[in-house]
DNA sequence: TATGAATGAGTGTTCATTCAT
DNA sequence: CATGAATGAACACTCATTCAT
């Protein structure tokens, strides 16, 4: 029951393998030296290419990083997708422990590779005005993420009523920034966990004395 | 007598003038096009100076990027300063009120200009990995001084007693950058206005339903 | 079953031709105009070929003027080893006859195209510490060269038994060099031949008076 | 009685003397780092007046190295005007003792420092077309000095009536100027010696066996 | 007269992109 | 289809020279 969408015959499969590669390849050089310090030739070089072949597989220097990004995008999506969906809990406890699950969960996507973050976060915004706003976008996409997990707990009622929704989504997703850029860095696991457990504190108590 | 303290001659108050300019100029250039998407030639242009001008006053252009940041930090640690000491409080109430204050200058630091933001947070980490720590140093010492903030409630009494102070600290600081990067997305008073009031209560009273 | 042994295809072949080119058109272009009076774009419009593309053969400008003087010292050398080796000779008559076949050859070399002396005795040695060093170990060489010829002469029996070898060397050098350098300064045939003709004159019967 | 050809008053006396301190400073720099290394702020800083000053002195870059060459040039045959006339000996006994004197002050003159040497025989003739001709000429004139002790000589007698003076003269000025070459390489007073004992060795009695 | 600020021509070098093989 | 040779636009940076103060 083969989905003969995409690739089929042996060279285009290949083909759609060396795209694939290069994005990787790409990737692996704009982090290390970022964007502008990175040349095609170093990408073909990393692969053993010519780096002619590059401009077969892309338009130009600037295509290949919109794919880099498209591909981060994906990944930390399709990871945290994986996990967890809005509406399997149905207590505050259960929230809670969503809540942790997916902590967890980034805290392994960018804690084990900061290079996607780093690049996300820092590197990507600077190279031109376009990318700027895909990576702006990208912030209000994970708020509008975020405020599904909302959205559900107020309905459910676990969550306040009169929640902002959309608003207390980017506050959420604001605290998960700081926590990702504190890695950045300085990578400590110890730290990390109790910047998490300060941000569900927050969270679920508000910080201040009853 | 004249009283200057550093600048004397007439020359000198020049040329730390025009020095201040090309600043100025190359802010608004690299706000323009970018870092990489700037030469030097622009900055100089810009002012109808020679472009040998400007190699009088700074060592390359990577010096005056550099100072560029130096600036901008400047500028926003004095206007919040400016405002607001962590000790000037003594009650919740004050600090609800002192730190809606403080939101408002961020605000209007921020709003009016975003550019100042957008290089710093969007634009400045990509240019090379010395910048790029530059630019977390100094989310690191936002959260120093949100910290202290965060120390002078505690010990008066009007934060949790058991409050992580620095994670806390970071988190809030989180919900900050959420607020400043929604608004380099697409300015809007009454959102940032929604999302500021969302952030204090997430801060004041949770996200929790009672 | 070519049996080239170094380049194969005809890419490399190309390759060569054009790197070959390309260190006559330096050549060319640093004895008309002086090394530091040159421009990469000068040496590439000479061939008709982009500027960028100079770089793909060369490392810098520094790199080929190296290259230049490599291919000017082997082409002296190879034209004086071709015509005579130190112990091809047994006699004292047969030494002034090859003596007089080294002038010549010399003669040839340098009166021809003074260029090559030029740039190898004036022009280089300005060109940096490290060029200069460089023409002052050839010099050294050549009085080495010089040196075995006397040493045979020596060990025949038809020089001197008691000869100083290599300081006599780089007198005899030295007087070579007077030779070249007056050529450069204004060619003139017979000027030349005199010249020729009384250091071999100093060189077997000294000045004095009988 | 003085006669008040040149400068007068004070101002005048100061400004040669400044002109001087240039002259030195330049061939200072010069040597250093070569003509081309050599920046006319360079020089000021050097003497720690303006740059603007130095224009105030000489026409332009070009300007100065000519006068520190004609500096050099006549430093150098002051010295040797100083030591000995051609016409100050008779016999060959006393020529030889006069050839000694005279090798003896060339050394101390190149071999103390051979900054001199260096800039005039090695650096200066890459400068331009112009200079190259100057020291070509340099070499000429000092041939004809050379001739002036040979024709004295021959005169005299104690040198062989049929000597071609001025081609000799240019080969024995070439074996003086090996031996400067051979101590810019890498001075050594032991083979300094040897090296102008064999120069004398080889102008009275030749290479040749008996 | 001395100064040094301003200038811009000049140049080495990089690299994204093209295209003939 | 893969390659890499060729290209030239682009740019950072230097420094001799001028000239207002």
């Amino acid at each position: 029951m083969t989905t003969e969408s995409a690739p089929v015959t042996r060279a285009e499969r290949k083909k759609q393998e060396l795209r694939r590669e290069i994005i990787e390849a790409a990737f692996d050089c704009f982090a290390e030296r970022g964007y502008h310090g990175t040349a095609i030739a170093d990408i073909a070089a990393r692969l053993g290419v010519g780096h002619g072949t590059f401009y077969r597989y892309f338009e130009n220097k600037r295509d290949i990083v919109d794919h880099v990004i498209t591909d981060l995008i994906d990944k930390i999506v399709a990871s945290l997708a994986a996990e967890n969906a809005p509406d399997a809990v149905g207590t505050l406890d259960e929230y809670r422990e969503q809540t942790a699950r997916i902590g967890e969960a980034l805290t392994t996507i960018f804690g084990e590779d900061t290079r996607a973050a780093r690049f996300l976060l820092l590197e990507a915004p600077g190279i031109d005005g376009q990318m700027r706003d895909r990576i702006l976008d990208f912030h209000e996409t994970a708020a509008l993420l975020t405020a599904a997990y909302l959205e559900h707990g107020v309905q459910v009622g676990y969550l306040r009523a009169d929640l902002d929704i959309h608003s207390t989504a980017r506050a959420i997703n604001g605290m998960i920034l700081a926590s990702v850029i504190s890695e950045l860095r300085a990578p400590s696991k110890a730290r990390q966990a109790r910047l998490s457990a300060a941000i569900r504190r927050v969270m679920y108590d508000g910080i201040a004395a009853r």
